[in-house]
DNA sequence: TATAGAGTTAACCATAAAGTTAACGGTATT
DNA sequence: AATACCGTTAACTTTATGGTTAACTCTATA
């Protein structure tokens, strides 16, 4: 099994851990389907540097990239989150209160 | 506002973005007050590479340290992911059925 | 008091990550 | 056909990450 669970959350996480990163996803959360140079166009930083930052969401499976034409449109694919939140949500006892403990039990 | 909430998912995603270091909460999941050598132990890895990994969970504040006498013993602190699990609650509606959207309904 | 044990620090190495600028390749547009 | 636009690639720099070994401190014990 060469994709392991570890490495999946590996790069979801590691994905996860950067800010720009984040701002984008949230805005594809927002938008969805937006181009490499509308999702730059906010950002304050050159857009190679942008590509690198999805090409990272990509690899994690966290967005796809579709092209048509000369301008490529992005996707929100948050199917990795699950699985982040899943092994997050083993930890869920050792903070929550009540109301999040039965959403848990509700998730069985 | 020095540590702002971004910053702080930086550092909680990023410290769980390492196998090693998810092994390490694992375990202080299932038996919490290990001391270092004891975490060190089934790991393949010298100590100070498993130092390293516990300070970058206590930077995290995932994990706190006291010494009494000459050992160290490691407690959980899963407060860093209650955040971490929030963000990624804004996603849920982009994957789950609906028992997840009714536990994120009465986390409300 | 000598020795062993638990943890830490320092110095180093290799690789990966995050950014830059410059040049390039297709696709539209005029 | 020339030009502008969208995206990409390449080459490079800087800094962070993850690991090593060696040396050290402090605490406990024989």
């Amino acid at each position: 099994m060469v994709n392991s669970i570890h490495a999946t959350l590996d790069r979801t996480f590691s994905a996860l851990a950067d800010p720009t990163r984040r701002a984008l996803l949230a805005r594809l959360g927002e938008q969805d389907g937006l181009s490499v140079s509308e999702l730059a166009r906010p950002i304050s930083m050159s857009l190679p540097a942008v590509m690198k930052h999805l090409d990272v969401l990509s690899d994690a499976g966290l967005i796809t990239r579709t092209k048509t034409g000369r301008t490529v449109s992005c996707r929100l694919r948050a199917a990795p989150m699950e699985e982040a939140m899943r092994w997050l949500a083993h930890y869920q006892k050792f903070w929550s209160g009540s109301l999040d403990r039965l959403a848990t039990l509700l998730e069985k």
